[in-house]
DNA sequence: TAGATTGTTAATCGATTAACAATC
DNA sequence: TAGATTGTTAATCGATTAACAATC
């Protein structure tokens, strides 16, 4: 059993896209090497977790010495499989859909977006971000032609317990979700990322009210 | 020192709004009554955390019998501060901060959106969601007429610094953050709600990578 | 009273921090 | 060689889980 493929912890998993963000800056401000403790400042984290977080997954970096950006980041990048292409297909192309569409850039986190799928006649057969927005009861015709690794669903919760039951009888098992419904709990075998943004606004309702605000993330 | 003004750990915090949806979720299915077993249950948590959690903020429980429902979620939602009206702002009206406008339900969740904010000519002065766009530039007078307690940065991270320097001149100290900027870094007295939306894709990226997969949240 | 279930203390587990030997 | 800084082990801290007395 190689380093590798260790039990990584969750917190070390959600480090990697902030140490990730935080090299490709000082790729671009020139810098060549970093130290342990450089880094941490950098991040708001101590030199022993940015130590412990890139020792999961083997030494990165040169004792005496530091880690040479660059090929950080490239390692970094490899983890979280920026150097694959997933094929993707986005659920709802309402604001939030449109957004994460004109926004991600798919190409440089290793996925390709290459369907749009909507259940609003007028939307369907509009063109979007070089695609052609399909109808939703496309998608079977859809997965027939084409590979699908990902689904990302811009949709309400009351309509995503059918979408998400179409997408896994079409094989799809890796989700990035952003309605109520629990996909995980209903189909155990899938990967999904959840974003609950009302979520956000409620915890910033909390520190906004807490009166004992020592205030920390 | 009352046990409400103790300190609140973070994880306990971000589960609230979870608490919360469960409770309304069960309320309107006319379930009364819940124990710690059931509700942990529901959340996919154990009935331990439960209590603690609840504790944590006073016993809102009776012995031997449970929680009520309609009494839980209100204290809860008191907790998040949904009983306030807090006067806020949204900064960049592109399809991210529109998604927000359109699906929040800011009352709710005891905001109330009283301003929106774009540098964008074609914007500025059209309607949205009963709001009148305003420019930029037009903050200042706008703070003198109005109160703002808090803003929305639907903005990216390259013009962020320069908003939120305006922001923070006009005396706002609470931010829901998209950007990448580090808000809390700059100015620490401020209470700072960040959401990644590329860290989440990334996320994914990684728990489809990775070969262990032996999935968990 | 007996049964149920909370509130709370104690035990465990996991993540972060500190320390230091290895080594560039 | 001396100085620096990693990789890694040990210590600490904090969060979760278990246990149980209190009490409805």
């Amino acid at each position: 059993m190689s380093k590798t493929d260790r039990h990584i912890a969750m917190p070390v998993i959600r480090r990697l896209p902030r140490y990730y963000r935080c090299l490709c800056n000082m790729e671009q401000n020139g810098i060549e090497k970093i130290s342990s403790r450089a880094l941490a400042e950098a991040m708001n984290i101590t030199a022993s977790q940015v130590r412990q977080d890139l020792n999961c997954f083997g030494g990165f970096g040169q004792q005496g010495y530091g880690y040479i950006v660059s090929m950080l980041r490239g390692e970094i990048a490899k983890l979280l499989g920026m150097d694959s292409k997933k094929k993707t297909v986005l659920y709802g192309v309402g604001n939030l859909g449109r957004a994460i569409i004109y926004h991600f850039d798919f190409e440089k986190f290793g996925f390709e977006l290459c369907g749009l799928f909507d259940t609003n006649p007028e939307l369907v057969g509009t063109e979007l971000g070089g695609l052609i927005i399909s109808d939703d009861e496309e998608l079977e015709k859809f997965t027939e032609d084409h590979t699908v690794d990902a689904a990302i669903l811009c949709i309400p919760t009351t309509s995503a317990e059918e979408v998400v039951e179409k997408l896994y009888a079409a094989g799809v098992r890796c989700f990035l979700n952003f309605n109520h419904f629990d996909i995980k709990s209903r189909y155990p075998d899938c990967v999904v990322e959840n974003v609950h943004l009302s979520e956000s606004l409620m915890t910033l309702g909390y520190l906004m009210t807490d009166k004992s605000n020592s205030a920390e993330e």
